[in-house]
DNA sequence: CTGGGGACGGGGCCC
DNA sequence: CGGGCCCCGTCCCCA
């Protein structure tokens, strides 16, 4: 037994210091998946609260919770218990809830929770009925409960769902949670009527996370709903597990194995309905107030302060500065793609516009940054080490150094920058390609056609990336492609097919996908006639075309030469036997327009048939003569 | 078992 | 910043 403190409220006092922390996203050091919610936590506090979760924060700072073993809404009670001792002021009625917590606390192992459900379940007179009065899901926090868990997003459906489950006993994982996305469709459909969340979106309004672009799905269509897919009931483990149970989030193998041919509409399976099964259900019960939940969402998106790229970030927002032209090099931390897509305009001074205060001073921009709450002003506390041109602040000075190495680069982007890329002005040196397209990257002579495409290219050949993940850390060169990345994290998919009902992270997917119900094929291959929907799947058949077994390239001339040869009639127009002719003769073939349109593909399909580079085979069809730089091309066509 | 095709996810990058 | 395309890789199915 141990002694009691001398200071009685010293375990009060740092349980609420430390939720505090937590809410604020302060020191969290890992992050928690639980479908597709996302919780900040700390490990310690974790590992001292759950032998569960204890396991698994030692090896990493991303932690998977299978959804089917405790929901997100559950979760986060759960995670308001640990850092509270408290389970909230629930209704009456929340015996229901009390089971769920219950059984996903057993999942978890905190053992305290156990006990206190338990208890209050006894205490409710409901504990030896919960069998056969089975729990729902609680998609949503009870509604007397108070949650202070900052949660990225929360799209889950409330709508309680009799399920059968036993409190104390192995529990079976669906039990947990199983109604949260399948349940009844009312109250989303509520919310769609009301239109505070278009059908075909997948997330909370309330967190004000909307990746999607574009809303091309049907709504809710019913065929979704019927669970006619079985093999979910077999990923589920459970047949009468609804459809959709599969992670939506990064659980790829899932998804993969639920995921099948939707030529099967027109007969007796249904389409994939668990793709968008799960979004259409994602419908926020969320009791917080929308102000309050983008609130816990900033604080979500708040940078770690000790993270290894924070200094990046920094480095981002310099970057986002000079492409603005406003100084703003603290205003902006890796933030949720979505973030500035859905937030009303009265948010943004927490986002971007922040910082479009003209000051660029790091005084001014530091104290622009704690006004923002970006940092903590107690971040400063042990970061000892500090930055003096930027003031920032590192606990080591290892990670200092980082940081300003990190300034070093800066400075030289930012003396290329001062010097913004000009035109070639030698004229008489210049092509034509020159004229259209006269910025030169310095590193590797790439031309584009404006300076900030060159700008965005040139960060290609940066050895560090700007762009940041906020949850898995990886870079990236381009924001645009982190966000996209996000996407996947996040598992948002805003394209939706008509016909099928699946879903997609791009437009692009789309189309392609819709290519499939359409029975369009529009890639051609040249060699064999094979044609193809994908443009991808075109590529990886050449390959076979050119390929062999072993890997090496498979220069079967003769069908190099008839690809060429048909290739090059197709795009002029001749016949194929004047086809070698041609391609033999640079001078007939640059003088026709239709010939030099087809350049490229031209060069792109020699590429792919002689081993060359695309940049090499271009060179060389653009050569007198042509095709000069390789004897056995020669020697082909020289051939009768 | 293996190769090929179909379909899809993710990243790079240009516009 | 999003759209679009390219490329690489993977999974699944089937012959």
């Amino acid at each position: 037994m141990l002694d009691p403190m001398e200071v009685p409220s010293h375990s009060r006092q740092l349980l609420l210091q430390l939720n505090s922390q937590r809410t604020k996203g302060f020191l969290c050091d890992v992050i928690i998946v639980v479908q597709n919610a996302l919780f900040r936590a700390h490990k310690n506090i974790l590992a001292a609260s759950s032998v569960y979760l204890k396991s698994l924060v030692v090896h990493d700072n991303l932690i998977n919770l299978d959804h089917e073993m405790v929901s997100p809404s559950i979760f986060r009670i759960i995670l308001d218990f640990i850092y509270t001792g408290r389970l909230g002021d629930a209704e009456p009625s929340s015996e229901q809830l009390f089971g769920a917590v219950l059984a996903a606390a057993s999942y978890l192992q905190i053992s305290d929770l156990v006990s206190l459900c338990k208890k209050k379940l006894k205490r409710n007179g409901k504990y030896c009925h919960v069998r056969t009065a089975g729990y729902p899901t609680f998609g949503s926090l009870g509604r007397g409960l108070r949650a202070t868990t900052p949660v990225i997003q929360s799209c889950f459906n409330s709508t309680p769902r009799p399920i059968d489950i036993a409190p104390g006993e192995p529990v079976n994982p669906i039990n947990t949670h199983c109604g949260e996305l399948y349940a009844s469709m009312s109250q989303g459909n509520q919310l769609h009527q009301h239109g505070l969340c278009p059908p075909e979106r997948h997330c909370s309004p309330l967190c004000g996370l909307d990746l999607s672009k574009k809303s091309p799905s049907r709504p809710s269509g019913q065929h979704h709903s019927d669970g006619g897919d079985n093999r979910e009931s077999t990923v589920s483990g459970r047949a009468d597990s609804p459809p959709g149970a599969a992670s939506v989030l990064t659980n790829h193998s899932s998804y993969k194995e639920t995921s099948h041919p939707y030529q099967k509409l027109d007969g007796s399976t249904s389409p994939p309905a668990q793709h968008s099964e799960p979004y259409r259900n994602n419908v926020s019960n969320n009791h917080l107030s929308r102000t309050e939940s983008r609130d816990l969402m900033f604080d979500w998106m708040k940078p770690e302060p000790l993270v290894n790229y924070v200094d990046e970030s920094d480095r981002e927002k310099d970057l986002d500065r000079e492409d603005k032209g406003e100084g703003s090099p603290l205003s902006q931390q890796p933030r949720y793609p979505s973030m500035e897509s859905n937030e009303p305009d009265d948010d943004k001074s927490t986002s971007e516009e922040t910082g479009s205060s003209g000051d660029p001073s790091p005084s001014a921009n530091l104290e622009r940054y704690h006004c923002n709450h970006l940092y903590e002003p107690e971040s400063y506390g042990d970061n000892l080490y500090v930055c003096i041109p930027c003031g920032k602040g590192f606990p080591s000075s290892e990670q200092l150094n980082a940081h300003v190495e990190a300034h070093n680069e800066e400075e030289l982007y930012h003396k290329d920058s001062m010097d913004p890329p000009v035109p070639f002005l030698d004229k008489s040196s210049q092509s034509l390609g020159d004229i259209i397209r006269p910025y030169r990257c310095s590193s590797c002579d790439k031309t584009y056609k404006d300076p900030a495409t060159l700008r965005q290219h040139e960060k290609t050949h940066w050895l560090t990336r700007p762009y940041p993940c906020s949850i898995c850390g990886k870079k990236f060169t381009q924001r645009g492609t982190m966000t996209r990345h996000m996407r996947s994290h996040l598992g948002l998919k805003p394209f939706a097919c008509d016909a099928c009902g699946m879903r997609f992270t791009r437009q692009y997917r789309l189309t392609e996908h819709m290519r499939i119900h359409s029975g369009e094929k529009p890639y051609e291959c040249q060699v064999c006639g094979g044609k193809f929907a994908q443009q991808r799947n075109l590529i990886s058949h050449m390959k076979m075309h050119t390929t062999g077994p072993d890997g090496k390239p498979k220069l079967d001339f003769s069908d190099s030469v008839y690809a060429m040869a048909k290739f090059t009639a197709d795009h002029l127009g001749l016949k194929q036997e004047k086809a070698a002719e041609i391609l033999s003769q640079t001078s007939h073939f640059l003088n026709d327009p239709k010939t030099i349109e087809s350049l490229y593909p031209l060069a792109k399909f020699t590429a792919e048939h002689l081993g060359l580079t695309q940049e090499k085979a271009a060179e060389v069809l653009s050569q007198s003569p042509l095709l000069g730089t390789d004897s056995r091309i020669i020697e082909r066509f020289s051939s009768p």
